[in-house]
This record gives structure tokens, C-alpha cells and sequence, in this order.
DNA sequence: TGACCTATTAAACGATGTTCAATATTATGC
DNA sequence: GCATAATATTGAACATCGTTTAATAGGTCA
């Protein structure tokens, strides 16, 4: 048999094994976005991707494999939106505003992806993910956070940031301000009294930078 | 038979039928404080208690059941800590700082309580408690706000809080950087970066009581 | 064609939460 | 004390779960 055609064969192996991967994912998303981690099951992917539940397991680890690729997908749209986001240039306040409010962009506008990462979050020790698989969500959650740093460094380097504030200390308070905000807002605290999302993050943002100024 | 004597007698069965509800629970309190929600399965509760596990379901509704009043200790342990911190007299940024080390005091003191507390708030619509339970969990839980709310309003009154900024607003801002920290030490990004959660949990606070301050 | 590798299936395994009919235990009325 | 009714307890069963595996089909290569 001539070399190239037993290329071309293993070439088309190759996309026809990366098709059924890709089938078995877009069947993981539908089911893990709508049902979450808990409600979805093996036999449902398999159902919704219209093979036998068996034939998952010769494609991927199993069911926490699946998830951790969604899981993937979901950091790569964050990710996404902060980097486009860092990009804007400004003042310090109106840089870290534009990260803030793309996350928030994010929770608004793909909260089932929100919410599969914050449920591996919580997961992480009991979702059983490969020790390479973890790592790459540990990172893609790094680089996430990452965004803010760099603004923050920014600013430290030009000397907008007075005192004498850990540059760490800082990303992470911000950090934790964004995610506190939308921690309680998720859980439904803020609509009975009458507070938006929108009107929190906005005075903990202004807080937040009055309070670093010197005085 | 003696009315007294019947009274009695159904008074012991009732004792009884406590002391099987409460072996039960002890139980399910040392497995699910050791392996989570996911980890602990009835049969396990079960056997910890030694009984069968069918017996379960004539005392509980099921597992969930035994989860939320799990939760609900959760619920009671930090509501006693911030119950004492909030007794504390002072000014607006000491109550606030004693409510917050306060928390911080149940995360460090509690962390399997207060990881059962966690996972109930991401696992909320999954996890099927009663109607009834999840109200209650739900008002313990926005009992756990309402010292911080009381402290908010009390300064106001006092005009210890300049701006116009609304209360809810101010309380939900307060506990969103709390649980903020929290939550990201509780993730490991803290140590490898050289930060203590003692140090952002500070260094939060300081910017936020600086940042109200009129200017 | 026959051997070989890959892909696929159906059935099975052990464990899960939960239910239920069959019991054992206890209380009540005579 | 004995039969009856109420309560408590068990063990097996059900449906479902994630996962494994032996059997099988399909295509490739000599």
C-alpha cells in the first residue's frame, strides 16, 4: 500500500475519532449546562448523543472527564471577556471597573457556564479529575485572576496606587469584592430588598477606590 | 388504665423515639462532617448508627433530610459567635471588625461546618429538602445577616456614616468582601502568593472604612 | 480468505437513595 | 393471661447511578 494513502487513512481515523469526541461533548453541554453536575448522568449524555453509554468510557475517563472539558469551556469565555476588557487602556479605577463589569458580563450572560464553575469549585476534592486535568482548570483559574494583577501592577508601577499596599493583597480584594458580589446575588438576597447587582458592585467599587487613596 | 400512667408511657415512647432521632443524627453528623455531602451515603449513616438502613426513612424523610439539620447546627454555631460579637460595644468599625473576625473565628473553628454550610448554598436546588427546611435554613441564613444589618442601621442612626449610600447596600457589601475572603482562601490561592487571609481580611476592612469616609 | 486492529454493543457489577411487605416488639382491652 | 391493635424494625427489592468487560461487528492488511 503507497505511504501517502495510509496517511490519508489514519488522517481520516484520526478527524472521524475527533468527531465522535466533539459528538459526545456537544451531548455533555446540552446535558450538564441544563441538569447540572448532579442531574446529569452518563446514560443521558449517551442518550442525547444517540450511542450506547459504554461506548463514552472508549472516548473519555468518564463522566468527570466530560465535565472538566465544560468546565474548560467555560474558564476559555471568562477568559475571553477579560482579555478583551484588559485591553481598554485608562486610569486605574477605570481599568479595574472594566475587568469587574466584564466578569459580571460573564455571570449575566452565560450563568449556566458560571454556574459549572463554581460548582467545580466546591467540587474540586470530590469531582474526581485527573491530577493533568485539575491542573489545567487550576491554571486556566489563575489566568483568570491573572488580568487583575497586571492592571494592578500597572498602576503600582506608575505610582497610582498610594500607600504601602501588597500588590497580591490588593488583586485579591478586588477579586473577592466581584465575587462576593455576585455570590449574593446569586444566592436571591439582593431583589427582596430591593438592591440590584448593578448597584452593589458599583458602591463597592467606588468604596473601594476612595478607600485607597491617601488620607 | 390510669390517664396518668398512659401519659407517662406515651411521654417515654416519645423520650425513645427522640434518643433514635438523635443517635441518627449523631451519626450523620460524623459522616458527613468527615466525607461531605457526595461522600456519605445512607448506608453508611446507617451502619455508623447500627441500625438498618431502611429504619432511617421511618425518622427522616432521607438523606437530605439528615443534611439539613446537619446545616442547621452550621447555622446555629455561627449565629452564636456573631451573636457575641455583636453584643460588643464600640464604634462602627469595631462592631463591624468584631462581626467579621467573628466569621473568620467559625471558618477557622468550623471548617467542616462550615464547608457543609458551602456546599448547601451551591447545592440548594439540587439537594431536595422539604419546603419547610429550606425556609428554615433560609431564615437562619439571613439571620446571619442581620447582625451585620443591625450594626449598619445602628451607625447610621447614630450618624456614625456619611454619604447617602442605602443600607442594604452597605450590609451586603460588608459581607460580600467577608465571604470574598473567605472564599478565596478557602480555594489555596492565598498561601503559595505569601498572603494571609488575616492579612486581605485587614487590609479590606482598613479600605473599606477609609473609603466611606466622606471626601 | 484469514488474521488483526478498532469500534461498538449489551450485559453485568457494585453502590446509590428509597420503598415495602414481612416481621418482631410493645401497648391496649377484655 | 391472652388476643388484638399499634408501633418499630428488618431484609429484600426497585430503579438508577458510574463503570467494566466479554462478545461482536466492521474495516484493514498480508
Amino acid at each position: 500500500m503507497g505511504e501517502e494513502l495510509k496517511q490519508a487513512l489514519a488522517r481520516r481515523q484520526e478527524v472521524e475519532r475527533q468527531e465522535r469526541r466533539t459528538r459526545i461533548l456537544d451531548a455533555g453541554r446540552r446535558v450538564f449546562l441544563k441538569k447540572g453536575y448532579l442531574g446529569s448522568s452518563i446514560r443521558a449524555i449517551a442518550a442525547e448523543a444517540e450511542l450506547s453509554p459504554g461506548l463514552i468510557y472508549f472516548y473519555f475517563a468518564g463522566k468527570d472527564e466530560i465535565y472538566g472539558r465544560i468546565c474548560e469551556e467555560a474558564f476559555h469565555i471568562a477568559i475571553d471577556l477579560l482579555d478583551k476588557a484588559s485591553a481598554a487602556e485608562g486610569t486605574f479605577g477605570e481599568r479595574m471597573n472594566a475587568l469587574a463589569w466584564a466578569y459580571v458580563d460573564f455571570y449575566r450572560g452565560y450563568p449556566e457556564y458560571f454556574e459549572i464553575i463554581s460548582f467545580k469549585d466546591m467540587g474540586f476534592k470530590k469531582v474526581g479529575l485527573t491530577q493533568e486535568l485539575r491542573g489545567l482548570l487550576e491554571d486556566l483559574s489563575q489566568k483568570t485572576i491573572s488580568f487583575l494583577k497586571a492592571v494592578v501592577d500597572d498602576a503600582m508601577e506608575k505610582g497610582e496606587i498610594p500607600g504601602a499596599i501588597d500588590s497580591w493583597t490588593l488583586t485579591f480584594g478586588l477579586w473577592g469584592v466581584i465575587e462576593g458580589a455576585l455570590y449574593i446575588h446569586k444566592r436571591g438576597y439582593l431583589d427582596p430588598v430591593g438592591v440590584s447587582l448593578e448597584g452593589l458592585l458599583t458602591a463597592q467599587l467606588r468604596i473601594l477606590e476612595q478607600g485607597m487613596k491617601p488620607g
